[in-house]
This record gives C-alpha cells, structure tokens and sequence, in this order.
DNA sequence: TTATTATTGTCACAAATTGAGACAATAACT
DNA sequence: AGTTATTGTCTCAATTTGTGACAATAATAA
C-alpha cells in the first residue's frame, strides 16, 4: 500500500537556482492538464533521513549529484492544507482518488534552496507533471498553495547568506571572469554594485586563482579568467 | 484516542534562553524517575497552525505570552528515532505503553529558539517532569537524543542573527546599563568586547532612549539607565 | 574637608575599509 | 593609425573601527 512508504503529514520543497542570462532562474513544474504551476517537492521514505528525501529528489528532476543545498524553513499553517488542488491533480492524471488518501491530507513542508549550474541541467517533469523548466524570479507565474511566499523566503535567505557562505562557487562554471561573477552578486542582491570595488573586495579575500586572459572576438580589451581556489 | 488529537510522527523544540549573572542559560526539562534530560517540547494538534504549537507549548512551561521566537532548523535523521527512551519515560510515569503508540514512532522535530526575560519567568515542568530548570549552556547535563546537537545550533544561529535583528531587547529588563548590555553580547558571542567600541557602535545605531542615572551605592561615577527605543 | 578608588562618558588620533573617480592598457574593428 | 568598449590598477576622500587617554563622577577612607 502506497500510503506506507512515506511518513504522512510530511513533505519538502525545493526552489532549485540557477545563474543565466544575467539572471536568477528557478525551476517550476507544471502539473498535467490543470495549469497548476509547483516548485519541485516531495515526501520523505518511512526510513529515510530528511536530507537524503531532498537529495533523491534533486537527483531526480535535476540528473545532478552533490548539490549545494540548504534549509531555510519549515512551512506548518493550517492554510496550506488545501485538498482541492491536490485532488485536480491527481484525478487530472487518471488516478482514482479514494476517500482520505494520504496526500490529501494537512502537510508541514521543509523547504530548502538548491544552488546548481545551469549548464550542467536538462530538468526532468515527473509522473504528475508535464514541465518542469527555469523561470526568471520576476516572471514567475502564480504558484499552488504557499509556493510563491517560499520563493520569496528563499532569495531572502540566500540574500543574507551571499557573503557568508560564499554562495556564488556553486552558480558559475569553474572558469569566469570578475564581470560574471560580480553579475551573480548583483542579481541575487537585486542591486548593482560599483565595479572597482567590487574588484578589490572580492581579491582581497583571496579565494580566487587568476588564469590566462579569456578573448571574445569583442573590440577591448579582454578580462582575465578566475577559478575559486580548491578548499 | 489520543493519537488522532496530534499530527503524527511531528514535534518541536525549543531553546529557550535567559540571560542572568552574566550567563546564557536555557530551560531544560528532567523527566520523572529517569535521570533524563531533555529540551522542553511538544506536538501539534490536527489543526493547529505549527507556530501557535509551539507557543502554546511555551506558555505552559514559562506563563508568558508574545515571546520572541524564531526558528531555525528541522532535524530530520532516521537515526533520532530511539523508541526505547521515550518508552521509558512513559512507563516511569505509570503510564501503559501499548505495541505501536504513536509517540514511539519516528519523529521529525521542527526547532525553535525563544529570547525571554529571565526575572518574569518561573519554568514549569509538565506531566511527566519533575522539573523544569534554568542552566548555563557550559554545564548543561548531557541530554536525550540529539538535543545537544540542537542547542549547538542554536547558540550558532543567534550569534548569527545577533547584530540584524537586534536580539539583545528581549533578554533584559526594559532599563539597562551600557555595560549591562555589553555583557548580552559577550554572553552571546563568547567573546570580550572593547568598551569605547562597543559604546559608539550601538549609539550611533540610535536605537536607546536615555534616562536617569543608576546610583548602584558603589564608589563611582553612576552609569546612565538606557531603554529601546519604542519603534 | 580632602584624598582615594573604581567606573563611566567622551574625545583624539591612528589604522583600516569603502566610495568614487581617473587613467592607462588593451582587443578588435574602421 | 585612429576608434571603441572594457579592463586592471591607482589615487584621494570619506567613513568606520581600533586603541588609548583623560576628565568627571559616587562612594569611601583619611
């Protein structure tokens, strides 16, 4: 019986960063034939830490391993119970929704913040859904339940994290120049920030190893190439 | 039945800190005949918003209301899950523990820390404490479960939180010496600080009202009593 | 009354960090 | 060779922080 496989009541959510175009990216799923938009989530196996519930869940809409993840907040009001949705959900999906199903029922969700190269992606819809594809923080559609307010939860977090936790390694390819990184800076901060300063901050810290120049064809003069430091 | 009263296999934990003799303390419960000691804690009820739980949960061990009260962690392992203990506390209670209660079963726990006023509590204990006490976090008793764990990081998340959101208000009296509040911060950061710094720093942040000065009987100048501002 | 003692409020100066702009050094194109 | 856009670096001013000095007290002791 399916019901047993996962604790009840219990769910997670997962806003999923990307860095592209100048721009922060998360990735949202559609549900089939309810135009219901989600963040990518999930429920926990009867004999599964939390974390690793999380990072099967990654591993299975992203294809990635070894992702940088972080928990920022556990979402338990009575008003995010909503059957409804769920139930257009599953019933627009062909299944037969018995009374009381277990996921119908009043869930708490932890939600964490995943920070991946976008690069490195192709996003994979599950069972339910149809989509599952990176939308720009400002065009976000209208999110189930209380997913929009997780978003807004998680840039904060991730805002006051930037300098703390030296966030920005796990958004960039392994070779960048300093106007990619301070570009990172600036969409998460929703900010610009003054380049010469930007500069000499971010080298002083020395964290950064500098590499041959990087030529783009373009007509000036060419920026040096940065790796952040092994440990 | 009392297991349909409460979401299953979902808890709360709170550290909740005083401030007193120039010391962070915590409240830490000791239950009935068993010598452990553990986090105050509780459930929700079915449907029971997850912060009004833990709010209720603190009103009954300390009598106040509108505490300061932040989370900061959802502790999720497999490995938390000890039956054994818990079903020890209930039976050194008299209590009948049948096959399968739920309170044995795998618990998720949703953290919490509180700030509170260490002269307007007395701390209560429950139904299945004896006690329910004040202790410095460097002689805390080894406690249940992970719960040290918990108190570990939640010290980390103050310290974190310490300068952004002005925590210091809700652990002392609302009239308070420059010096007293120093001592707040160095409780908190494990660390001394510079008196002049320290003074200029927080005035300039314009946040205290001054009034009287506070003659202690001592041999010297009298410090000036300060307040928060009201906002 | 007059030292003495411990602590407090404030100032002064040095050191370090940050803000803001100037400028020469390029790549590639005209 | 001249033009353009961008980059790396430097300079100077403005601000913040580190560090110590010092005069102004409350109570006590002489």
């Amino acid at each position: 019986m399916e019901e047993r496989k996962y604790l009840p009541h219990i769910a997670y959510d997962s806003v999923i960063f990307g860095f592209s175009g100048n721009q922060l990216k998360i990735l949202i799923m559609k549900y089939h034939n309810t135009g219901l938009f989600a963040l990518p989530g999930g429920f926990v196996k009867i004999d599964e830490d939390l974390n690793t519930a999380v990072r099967r869940g990654l591993k299975e809409r992203t294809g990635l391993d070894n992702i940088y993840l972080e928990q920022f907040y556990t979402f338990g009001d009575v008003s995010r119970y909503q059957a409804g949705a769920m139930k257009t959900i599953l019933e627009a999906n062909g299944h037969h929704v018995p009374e009381n199903y277990w996921m119908l029922d009043r869930f708490i969700s932890v939600a964490y913040y995943a920070l991946i190269n976008y690069e490195k992606v192709v996003p994979k819809p599950d069972a339910l859904s149809d989509s599952c594809d990176w939308y720009s923080l400002d065009k976000l559609p209208p999110l189930m339940q209380d997913h929009n307010q997780i978003v807004e939860k998680a840039l904060q977090t991730l805002r006051d994290n930037l300098e703390r936790k030296l966030v920005s390694v796990n958004l960039l390819p392994s070779l960048f120049t300093m106007n990619e990184l301070q570009k990172v800076y600036e969409a998460i901060l929703g900010e610009k920030l003054r380049r010469t300063t930007f500069q000499r901050k971010i080298l002083s810290l020395n964290i950064l190893d500098r590499h041959d120049k990087q030529y783009s064809g373009k007509a000036h003069k060419a920026p040096y190439l940065y790796s952040f430091k092994e440990k």
